[in-house]
DNA sequence: ACATTAAGTGATT
DNA sequence: AATCACTTAATGT
């Protein structure tokens, strides 16, 4: 494995690197790239690796029967999924689908190493009941937003969010996709945007939008 | 020039 | 806030 993979685990993981971990990782981990767009894990898929992301983002998002869906978080480089970490033993199937937010670069970790390790490295034990914990903060927020926050305040904070993730405060998509992630129609989104224009909160162009007000 | 897709609007529930 | 029906604007071939 190459030194600026190293650097990466070392700058993001930073306190789960403990010299025979480290080597573990090394050894048992594969690094693979997806570019914008691409499912890593579709729903009823099975989970037999855990990823841990280097660069970029992935969108993690439920869906029904209906093929309506919502955006539940957002994962960055640092970070796992919860949602593969919740089964210790035996093999089960994806409750969500990972997206590709933008190209993405990670480890992907054998499930059964991952529960080795649980046992095995205090450090690493630590970071997955760590990183559950703030998956399920990110999972409040959104509940949070979902119960109390009107539809326009959603639309704002999502954007706000996307920008972040993006580390770019132009975010490309268009109002359908919008309403897709907050499980909304078009015709509102159209509207909430327009009223946000209008107050100097953001600005728009066709297939993008501007956050002036991060 | 034409077809397709994105976005805007008024009216209704 | 959702849905419908329709218009207008932008973009691809």
């Amino acid at each position: 494995m190459n030194t600026s993979i190293i650097n990466n685990l070392q700058t993001h993981y930073g306190y789960l690197f403990q010299k025979e971990l480290l080597d573990e990782i090394e050894k048992n981990a594969v690094l693979k790239k997806v570019s914008e767009a691409e499912i890593i894990i579709d729903l009823g898929e099975e989970i037999t690796f855990i990823p841990l992301i280097l660069e970029g983002a992935v969108k993690v998002l439920r869906e029904n029967e209906q093929e309506q869906e919502l955006l539940l978080y957002f994962i960055e480089p640092g970070d796992t999924c919860a949602m593969t970490t919740t089964c210790c033993l035996g093999t089960v199937k994806s409750e969500i689908r990972a997206i590709a937010e933008t190209d993405t670069t990670m480890l992907l970790i054998p499930i059964q190493q991952m529960n080795i390790w649980m046992s095995k490295y205090k450090y690493w034990q630590s970071f997955i009941l760590q990183s559950y914990h703030e998956r399920l903060m990110e999972l409040l927020e959104t509940i949070d937003s979902i119960a109390f926050l009107k539809m326009d305040e959603r639309l704002i904070k999502f954007l706000r969010d996307k920008a972040k993730i993006n580390h770019n405060e132009i975010v490309k998509t268009t109002h359908q996709e919008l309403a897709n992630d907050l499980n909304t129609s078009r015709v509102v989104i159209s509207r909430l945007l327009k009223k946000l224009e209008n107050t100097g909160v953001i600005k728009m162009q066709r297939n993008e939008i501007k956050v002036l007000q991060l």
